[in-house]
DNA sequence: ACCACTGTAATAGTATTGTGGTACAGTAAG
DNA sequence: CTTACTGTACCACAATACTATTACAGTGGT
């Protein structure tokens, strides 16, 4: 189901992170879909039990997930709460690369027209699902 | 000069290339100009000359600086190599930007917006100099 | 009530990273 | 050639981040 590179400089927790979320918003798990518990993953990709416990955590935080207590962790069905965090993250995100290219001196139209750029060198997003 | 907080979450060594990179493309420090020696700078934010060591080394690395042993560094006057290794370092950092966004499931309109409104919030750069 | 499953919490080991201390080598001026 | 500066390289210590181990507590079906 996923995959994770445990020599790769980025957190085997953070890989499966990214993975799980796009998962999510991509639409292959649906709203009330039941993942599958931190053991059973923890077993499919030999890691520790505490590192998807982790993730979940995180994910849970972010709105994506939901906990039920003996029975497991769900997706999140409540959209709005979802829509938010998101756009609370990308403003920290897009905050956080214009903060870094002011600081290497570079002006609002360069930080556009590379964001542009970067945009049109993608396929196209969430139409070929 | 520079100034330097030792509990910070990010490191000295960051906090400090950040400063002085500023410094560069702002132009308080011109072409040719010499920077403080390694342990004149070490002395003056009381750590370790090997920090300073780290900072310069990476500056010369991205193009900023230029080490002349024995004397000292200097900023560099080349721009046309420094203006390229901006834009190299500024389309890594919209990779990054685009790649995480996408991550969450956001659309490049979407993204597009979020950097319009992180650069609108921010107050004019480079005319109050 | 029991039992097999679920998540949770506390703890410890390991690797990486940041920083400090010290000694080495090269340059420039007297 | 000596001297006082410059950057460079090597090693050690401390803090942090990541992962692993173990034990605990709550749910749900039988």
């Amino acid at each position: 189901m996923f995959r994770v590179d445990p020599d790769s400089p980025v957190p085997v927790y953070e890989q499966l992170k990214r993975q799980i979320r796009l998962g999510i918003v991509s639409g292959a798990f649906p709203p009330e879909h039941r993942m599958a518990s931190i053991r059973e993953l923890a077993t499919e990709l030999t890691v520790n039990p505490n590192t998807i416990a982790k993730v979940y955590g995180q994910l849970e935080t972010e709105g994506f997930l939901i906990s039920r207590a003996g029975s497991g962790f769900y997706v999140k069905d409540c959209q709005e709460s979802v829509l938010e965090t998101r756009h609370e993250l990308l403003a920290e995100l897009a905050a956080e690369f214009v903060a870094r290219s002011v600081e290497l001196g570079l002006t609002p139209p360069e930080i556009q027209a590379a964001l542009s750029e970067e945009l049109g060198r993608r396929p196209a997003l969430g139409t070929d699902k």
